[in-house]
DNA sequence: TATTATCGATAGTATTACTATTAATTTTGG
DNA sequence: CCAAAATTAATAGTAATACTATCGATAATA
């Protein structure tokens, strides 16, 4: 995996930045150091004149890469979910059998990434904690509706309709395959916050993993 | 049902606000000003400025009530939740076969609300749609593990709590009811969210509602 | 009637979320 | 290799936000 993903760059909606950050050293610095920033601080506390000090440079070179905050957020977000799929697909490609595939599937889903996979830049690692806490906040607006003409989050709606594929050949007459994908992906992340804030609502933690309940949930809702 | 309600008051917790806004009428104006207000700009758009003026007062008046408004979504918030239990141990009070319980009890909280009980100067209808679109925004914060312990999240937790119990109830042996009662009220939330904005991704819209998606899916997990 | 609480109005501060300008530096194209 | 173009850091400035503090006027209450 690694070896191949050293030849991968994931491309984000070019709306989403003014400049790519991929095409200078300080724009890969500002992608790098905000994912640090933005998990220390929290995605409100987080302003580009902190960002401009961190990565010792200055407020206005941020803007000429991101118009604002809630852009660079849709650029990290639409990152990591396309670095997901891109993960699922190559996980799964080459299986045949449905239900070995949803299996597969769920897992890489479910989990949240442990190693950064060291191809680029980015860390996974604390990009994915990032998504568990701030994801829902970058379509939780008043502009959801526009932005999603845009096509922003068009990679993750391609990932729910890649995993509601999958559950599809599993069971292609289950009638709500694709509220069950964007449950188990939504859900998948809130489990992971629930483990770590609120141990009292979840069975998620040292035990169960969000996989582990969320892959028998699928199974026995397509069995019934 | 109704005249039930005109005797109920539900119970926020203290530190939540400033001064009690059920003790005065301005205090009264200013919660139900906020929901209108919060529901029409976002949460991010709105500010004690805005509603002040709305209300033909001053922004200065709305502090003397709410520190700042995250305090104020988690007054609305919990003040929802609050109410959601009570519709829910009401419901379900008298029930004794435990699956006609979890029936009603998932029907109750899968569902948003579709006529103000009118026994308050709260809008319920707004305000689900405001805890469908602003809830998470409430404990996505850095803040999240201070504000639990001070219990800002109990009346959710505890409404999950009541949820897992109805599940354990239907089948003691399976093993993740905390975590499949916190999916469904999530879930429930986030598929309204979809058939609003992301249609492509949930089958829940005119024919299917969050309440069917979920009553299979929970019903189906508990038997496998 | 005196006291207290409440409210509206005004003023002021620090921070945020930008935009604009300029000068220095780096890159690059001929 | 030099001139032009692009990039960046630094500074300044604006409007809005998120408050805090103060001060009369008025209403409630003891």
């Amino acid at each position: 995996m690694d070896r191949l993903l050293e030849n991968l760059k994931i491309t984000v909606h070019g709306q989403l930045y003014v400049k790519d950050p991929e095409s200078s050293d300080l724009g890969r610095r500002i992608v790098q150091q905000s994912i640090t920033l933005i998990h220390d601080l929290g995605f409100e506390n987080f302003t580009f004149k902190k960002l401009g000090a961190l990565i010792g440079s200055n407020e206005s070179s941020v803007y000429r890469y991101f118009e604002n905050k809630h852009k660079l957020l849709l650029y990290l977000t639409n990152w990591y979910w396309g670095w997901m799929e891109y993960r699922l697909v190559f996980a799964t490609a080459a299986l045949q059998d449905p239900t070995y595939r949803l299996e597969q599937a769920l897992s890489i889903v479910t989990q949240v990434v442990k190693e950064d996979s060291n191809f680029s830049h980015i860390n996974e690692v604390i990009l994915s904690q990032i998504v568990i806490s701030e994801y829902s906040k970058s379509y939780l607006t008043k502009e959801v509706d526009t932005e999603n003409k845009e096509g922003y989050f068009y990679i993750y709606k391609q990932l729910v309709v890649r995993l509601r594929e999958m559950i599809s050949a599993v069971n292609p007459k289950y009638p709500h395959a694709a509220s069950l994908a964007s449950t188990v992906l939504e859900g998948a992340l809130h489990q992971h916050f629930l483990k770590d804030h609120f141990k009292s609502i979840t069975d998620c933690g040292d035990k169960v993993t969000p996989t582990q309940f969320f892959t028998q949930l699928v199974f026995a809702t397509l069995k019934a």
